[in-house]
DNA sequence: AGCTTGCATATTGCATGCAATATGCGGTTT
DNA sequence: AAACCGCATATTGCATGCAATATGCAAGCT
């Protein structure tokens, strides 16, 4: 018989669900900076083995989330206001990159999907929504992306990305800045249906760059801990 | 006792050992895109357990070199003309980034260092020594990284750069390309010293673009496989 | 004949056991 | 009293064993 869509039935394996688990717990801050992960305790945390534990915390030091330390464990790796800065330096690049593509590329739909969600993020606003408005900005940006065609860009961003909301959980706004944050996507969506490539590149970049200011000042505040 | 420098004992673990090789072997194109990476036969090759050499696996993974299917075992990751596409497209973001940072930040030092290998490189591409010209040449660009201080911007580089030499290894020059490369790094060193940061920053992103158009020739001609 | 079905084999995924290395404490020495 | 040394403990790294899943082939069915 044939099937309309083959479902791809949910294949887990234990490994790929610690990560993902994993990684959660890291980018939610309920495991912290430097914080030490013990085989033992996570074992039985997530009532597992060893062994699968031990590849999920070597994916997770590929990724920059974990540090292993040879023979004496694993930690959750730090995040400095250097590396915080480090990671928006690129992702300005990257996100730049995202809007030359995506002011060439994007389809109709794609724009009028974007359109959406920018006006359910206004409304979000409206209300000071902060988590709603979160989600809707990382949509759009999402989307942006996608519609740049390039999955290597998207690969690479998602990895950052992932070591960045660590910064940005717990970052709030202020007022004004966040007025500016959405006077600035107003811009972005402008410079994407003129197909304008440079000017949504420049308006990315200097958003990330604001943005960054943003979270460092938080920052600032001590909200995590420097490597030792 | 004190000692003036404590030398950093080298503590080899298998797996860090095993990814080391396989990366290499992969990157090197001795295991070919696409071919099967089965658990039995790459311990007899080591001789070592499965345990790290699965940990190992799962590295390479997540940094894109590998591809797994749960159940199924390992393979060399693809590498299709438009992955290819992709990675430059990137890389060129990257590297002009790696340009606007360095022409900021390079001290005297490592400018002249990396006038020394350039005219190094040069002298190589009198005598048509590929090999020692691509050599000097990766230096150069590593050398460009590094006088951007961004570690973060450093190891995305890295990653993307070890699965794009898989490509690159095999790659040929024309004539008429080399002596257009040596100009564009002569161009590369005059904005260095200028330390203009646009300017460098739109050579290599040209310069980049370029080298990508000669990959993608070459891949033409059928060097490396499809994924299935 | 082509397709499906069932079993045998091979490979992967996970758990556990053993050896090697690091950590912490008490005793000893200066 | 402070520092050093050595041993006991805990943790990590690696090897191996068992269960689960996929692959291949041959027999049976339509």
């Amino acid at each position: 018989m044939t099937v309309t869509a083959t479902s791809p039935i949910r294949r887990l394996t234990l490994h790929d669900e610690v990560v993902a688990r994993l990684r959660e717990l890291i980018v939610r801050g309920e495991l912290r900076p430097n914080e030490r992960l013990g085989e033992r305790e996570l074992c039985e945390r997530f009532e597992i083995s060893r062994t699968p534990l031990r590849e999920a915390l070597k994916v997770l030091a590929a990724e920059g989330l974990v540090e292993l330390l040879p023979h004496r464990g694993a930690r959750v790796a730090g995040l400095t206001a250097g590396d915080v800065q480090h990671m928006f330096e690129v992702m300005a690049s990257l996100e730049a990159l995202s809007g030359e593509l995506a002011a060439t590329r994007i389809t109709a739909e794609e724009l009028a999907e974007i359109d959406a969600l920018h006006a359910a993020m206004v409304d979000a606003y409206r209300e000071r929504d902060l988590p709603r408005y979160f989600a809707h900005n990382q949509a759009i940006h999402e989307r942006i992306i996608l519609a740049g065609r390039n999955p290597v860009l998207r690969e690479v961003y998602q990895g950052l990305n992932g070591r960045m909301r660590r910064a940005r959980y717990a970052a709030n706004m202020s007022e004004d800045r966040w007025l500016a944050a959405v006077r600035e996507h107003e811009a972005m969506l402008a410079a994407l249906h003129a197909r304008d490539a440079a000017g949504l590149a420049a308006i990315l970049r200097d958003h990330l760059h604001k943005k960054c200011e943003v979270v460092l000042a938080h920052l600032a505040d001590g909200d995590l801990a420097a490597p030792s």
